[in-house]
DNA sequence: TACCATAGTTCAGGAAATCGGAACTATTGA
DNA sequence: TCAATAGTTCCGATTTCCTGAACTATGGTA
């Protein structure tokens, strides 16, 4: 298993944030972890919605989450440590992730 | 060749959003006419940075920017007057097209 | 040490999206 | 009617995405 790659704050591309963020599932993914009080594992997503995500995928979801940018993972014992980097984000990109995510409540507040 | 379809803007979806400004190409192309002071031909695209975009690309990814919501595309003669939909989109998505542009004008500019 | 369970990664092949050349359509002007 | 221009559509080739199966890493138990 290679170590997980994290791209450093500068290396971050908006066309990859806006690419990760265009799933479903992975938008979902990243709200939860960006609005969680502690870090959350990837089995906290095993569904999305009432969707079954199969490991694989997830594992591959969270790869492009991470090597967007738009989280940090981390090995804790057996089990990941997924957290946000929303505060080295917004220095990049000033109010981009807060729209996006703003959006996103939205939208989902709209669909209920 | 079919009617072009433009969304109403209660159906334009974030997702489809960010997918669509998740090309470079398309950002480029939205950039350009929501930045414009009046309505471009597709014609203006021909090139993109340094460069050229076959035709049968440019008219897939104007399809992909006009059916996600990001832009209005028209008939004017023989050719085509698109407009950015910036206005409607902003009551949909508070600050959220303002951000991105801002982020693409901002990674433009730390590139150069 | 060995063995098991859990969490996640990697691989591989099939499905789906994307790219771009060639042919087609629509409109204008001569 | 013919030619030119602006886009669209079609379709085959490439690329990306999805996911089941196999693998890796760590911790616990004995």
């Amino acid at each position: 298993m290679r170590p997980l790659f994290h791209p450093s704050i500068d290396d971050v591309r908006l066309e990859a944030i806006l690419h990760a963020l265009s799933d479903p599932v992975r938008v979902e993914i990243f709200a939860n972890i960006a609005g969680a009080a502690c870090a959350l594992g990837c089995q906290a997503f095993v569904t999305v919605g009432d969707r079954v995500i199969p490991k694989s995928s997830l594992s591959q979801h969270f790869k492009v989450l991470r090597e967007s940018g738009l989280i940090r993972s981390e090995r804790e014992g057996v089990e990941m440590r997924n957290v946000s980097r929303c505060t080295e984000l917004d220095q990049r990109f000033p109010g981009l992730i807060a729209a996006i995510m703003a959006a996103h409540t939205r939208e989902k507040a709209a669909a209920a």
